[in-house]
DNA sequence: GGATGAAATCAACATGGTGTTGATAATTTC
DNA sequence: GAAATTATCAACACCATGTTGATTTCATCC
């Protein structure tokens, strides 16, 4: 039984197709990229590429899967003063991963990373939202959950843009800031 | 003289292509919609989009540029509470474009739009961040403001997706509160 | 180190959208 | 009704897609 599954082969293949893929995304747009010119630059045969993934689609999901796991343990995050020290890890990975965070961040309609890492704090935001804007409508408190959602994700993208000369460390303390001034999360220490 | 540029025939062969591909994005991603497909169900030839539209890109941008052209008198408002009667109406006019409103708001870092309604309050901002945050550095106060921008564009996008049964009225008024307890724009009442 | 089977290559194909062109027909306006 | 503009039509070359079948290469196990 000679001929195993998932060679090294396989492995190179995918991870050279994977890194031809994002040399490409970080100077074009990724609705421009073609499996064509995605296996030119990894000299791999279209056919390959189609034994692999599905199209040009599947093959980022793959990729924003691999992302999602790297971020999943820092959700477990608990204690004192838990948000900075979890914000400042997240916003170290998404920047160790710029180029795929910055297309998952721009398309977070659809994004599962945002989904969840954002599902984790919902009803803990809710709940301290009901108290700070003495509101019950839960149709209103989820806005204001969006507001703040959107409010990060938007701010944290456009650093990754651009950091302007702002450090990890400086965005992080920004952004709790904001955070704790909006008084969600019952943040009264950072 | 007879045979003037602009005919009505013009005027209506561009309509029907402008209502078509309105119509198709309304169950359809804009990456997806085809120019054939757009001139099938307007039932015009493709040979006439080209000749009025570089492309479907194009299209949408003529799309989009009159939008803007209804949103900018908004933005002229002044005087006391302005910020609660500016978007009320900015958000009345964005509702009634539901379908073009979610495509731009969606791809906001592109959207002339967003950029055009934001400039006009930047400065503003920014000053009373400057107060509020006691911060000075133009870089931090800078994504400051793009949490603010993120925020709304983020709520009222979410909005215009699925109202849940919120009002016009209710979303303006939860909008101003929370933009009023980051206490920007001096704003102290609604 | 040779056998084995998985994986990669290659060429070819049908499909479908793109953007353009040149001749012809229809329509608007005067 | 004449003149100018606009729309239609058919045809074209072009390019990316996704699939197929035959063939070669290669990693792994014995």
């Amino acid at each position: 039984m000679a001929g195993v599954k998932n060679n090294r082969r396989v492995q190179y293949t995918k991870q050279v197709i994977k890194q031809s893929f994002l040399k490409i995304l970080e100077e074009k747009d990724i609705s421009k990229v073609s499996v064509k010119e995605i296996c030119e630059l990894a000299d791999v045969n279209r056919g390959t590429f189609y034994l692999h993934y599905q199209d040009s689609n599947d093959l980022f999901n793959q990729i924003e899967d691999e992302l999602i796991a790297s971020v999943m343990p820092i959700l477990q995050i608990e204690g004192e003063g838990f948000i900075h020290v979890w914000l400042s890890k997240l916003i170290h990975l998404l920047n160790e991963n710029r180029t795929v965070s910055r297309i998952i961040l721009t398309d977070y309609q659809n994004s599962r990373l945002v989904k969840n890492v954002f599902a984790e704090v919902q009803n803990m935001a809710m709940r301290d939202f009901s108290k700070d804007f003495k509101e019950n409508d839960p149709r209103i408190l989820n806005f204001y959950f969006v507001f703040f959602v959107q409010g990060s994700i938007g701010t944290i993208l456009e650093w990754l843009k651009d950091d302007a000369g702002v450090s990890e460390q400086e965005l992080t303390d920004a952004l709790t800031k904001v955070l704790e001034r909006i008084s969600i999360l019952g943040l009264k220490h950072v």
